[in-house]
RNA sequence: GAGAGCGUAGCUCAGUCGGUAGAGCAAAGGACUUUUAAUCCUUGGGUCGAGGGUUCAAGUCCCUCCGCUCUCACCA
């Protein structure tokens, strides 16, 4: 994935560490009883308040804060300018001549090698640095002194800056505050951009505005946080600590953002169903089950959105979809958390052909939204995105990775045997259909349009014209990963009630999407438009296009069991 | 659910054949007016995931448990 040039902290990694020698001390507890009083660890071993030493350093700089008449939480900072524009202001720091003539600054950007800028400055003879006012607001990521100079490296959401905050630049009281920052803290600064003698970009600042103090102490400030556990719990120190978990995050806004988008421009609306299903439909997984005490009623939490949107393509939403949380009670793996977020949509008078143009339309368009090209890394594999997309036949597929034909029941039959799958007792399409999934799926590289599954496992799927045990259904499938899962909608209420009553021999009924939803086939009595519908898993998709390889680095706070 | 790996300072990680627990960053005190992973001097930090066992001696070997990661299975 892309990264922002304007990271630059991120770009600095990768370094060796350097090795200091430290001779063992024998007698610092004597030594150390010799410091003054003001010595801040002797107070606080005194303190004995259980906090670590670094919890009570920060908060004994909160005091001293605090006794200075500062709110060390801050308060409202109003006009600010995000670092990323101010950075986009370079161009206006300028040379102004004794002759009030304003020069360009060399190329520091640009320039192959170090400039020494203090020299170039020399060598124009009297003059100044001018550069504009701004006001901008972060935490300190790297702070050091230099002197009665110190050198900030304050965060936004946009990026990194540099403050230089130097005694006699800033009020004596600011300067006196300065000593009180930790890593970690947020501030807000006043001051002029301009260059460094070594040409960075900087804000010098003339006032420092205390935000607000941290009290725990900040991960390793080159490693960051590593910890794929403590990264997912503490999200909030993941997301500050290391820029390409954020920049994950925001692209999957951008991705969401997006697809919302592409359905604007095909005229859909966007609606909220209920989470609390009375019957889990639309899909076949367990669900999780709650009660709601007034009813006395058993409820699950939905595992599809399915079955409520078509109600309301009888009711008249003609392009309607929702894009929202599902739940399943089922295993947790780097490509399944127990909720997820799905997009299902639903297009009258479509058919799943329209379905599979608006698929990649959604996709390509995702891309683009996120800046990146069409080839794109997932981990070590490579993905191509330039539409269009492959399309090919289940039937064809079928046969290409196992030489029969899907209509060779017993051939079928013999080859699930040979690659150890349980056939007894099954109906031929769930045996065929397991088969596929062992040999074909994974190898599916993709992108890649499977189309016309066996009729007998999609029991909410019209039927091919003229072929019966055709199901008009596609799945999209990615480096063996299914990503997207679309029909052409079956509308026949007589049909439906027969096939929800219908359970395949050898499929358990939590495996199966065949549950009677009485509703759901009156809903159809009334006259469902012929329709196409499509369901992406958005976790899976974003997943593929901030190359991410589990949905627990997509998931802000994927579920975890108790700290304990 | 099965298998493999991991768990050591606040964080990132070393720890050899079983023989006094290590480093960097961070923290505390100090020096330095253009640093930038600043540098330099000084100092303090550990129930080695928990419990049990073997041993003169366990971070290290064995057992049990807890947690995390990966792979496989179910699933999207």
């Amino acid at each position: 994935m892309v990264f922002h040039h304007f990271f630059l902290q991120s770009a600095l990694d990768g370094g060796q560490r350097p090795v200091k020698f430290k001779p063992a001390s024998f007698c610092s507890l004597e030594k150390h009883q010799l410091n003054n009083s003001s010595n801040m660890a002797d107070s606080l071993d005194q303190d004995n308040t259980g906090l670590g030493v670094h919890q009570a350093a920060r908060l004994e700089k909160l005091k001293k804060i605090e006794a200075l008449g500062l709110d060390p939480w801050g308060a409202r900072f109003d006009d600010r300018t995000f670092v990323k524009p101010v950075r986009e202001m370079a161009a206006q720091v300028k040379f102004r001549k004794e002759d009030g003539s304003e020069i360009e600054l060399p190329d520091f950007d640009g320039a192959a090698e170090p400039i020494d800028y203090k020299a170039w400055k020399a060598s124009q003879g009297a003059g100044e640095e001018i550069g504009p006012v701004v006001r901008v607001a972060g935490r300190i990521m790297l702070l050091r002194t230099a002197g009665k100079l110190y050198f900030l490296n304050i965060r936004d959401w946009t990026g990194d800056i540099q403050i230089l905050l130097a005694k006699g630049q800033v009020s004596d009281a600011d300067f006196d505050l300065a000593k009180l920052l930790d890593f970690g803290d947020l501030v807000g600064i006043d001051g002029r951009l301009g260059r460094t003698n070594t040409g960075e970009l900087t804000v010098f600042a003339t006032k420092l505005h205390f935000m607000t103090k941290t009290l725990e102490p900040p991960p390793e400030k080159h490693a960051g946080l590593q910890d794929a556990e403590l990264r997912q719990r503490m999200r909030y120190v993941d997301l500050t600590y290391n820029v390409s978990s954020l920049q994950t995050f925001l692209n999957r806004t951008k991705i969401i953002h997006s697809i919302r988008a592409t359905l604007a421009k095909h005229q859909f609306v966007e609606v909220e169903g209920p989470t609390l299903h009375t019957i889990a439909g639309g899909a076949a997984a367990r669900p999780f089950t709650t009660h709601h005490n007034a009813l006395d009623m058993k409820l699950f939490l939905r595992i599809a959105l399915e079955l409520h949107l078509k109600r309301l393509l009888v009711g008249g939403i003609e392009r309607v979809y929702e894009m929202g949380r599902v739940y399943r009670n089922e295993g947790i793996s780097p490509k399944h958390n127990p909720e997820f977020t799905m997009i299902e949509l639903y297009w009258a008078y479509a058919n799943y052909e329209t379905m599979m143009d608006l698929t990649q339309q959604i996709i390509v368009e995702a891309i683009e939204a996120t800046g990146q090209g069409y080839q794109l890394k997932w981990g070590d594999l490579d993905i191509d995105f330039t539409p269009p997309f492959q399309r090919r036949t289940y039937s064809d597929l079928f046969e290409e990775h196992t030489g029969l034909k899907v209509t060779d029941a017993e051939g079928i039959a013999q080859l699930a045997r040979k690659l150890g799958l349980d056939t007894n007792g099954k109906h031929p399409d769930v045996i065929k259909s397991e088969v596929f999934e062992e040999k074909v799926e994974d190898s599916l590289i993709g992108p890649i349009f499977v189309t016309d599954y066996p009729a007998s496992i999609c029991p909410l799927t019209k039927r091919k014209a003229g072929n019966p045990d055709i199901a008009e259904r596609f799945e999209l499938f990615i480096h063996g990963m299914e990503l997207a899962n679309s029909y052409t909608e079956l509308n026949d209420p007589i049909l439906q009630e027969e096939l929800f009553k219908t359970q395949l021999d050898g499929m358990a009924e939590e495996d199966s999407m065949a549950k009677m939803d009485t509703d759901f086939v009156r809903a159809l009595r009334y006259g469902m438009p012929p329709a196409g519908g499509l369901g992406i898993g958005i976790d899976r998709l974003i997943m593929l296009l901030t190359n991410s390889r589990s949905i627990r680095d997509v998931v802000l706070f994927p579920l975890m069991r108790h700290e304990s």
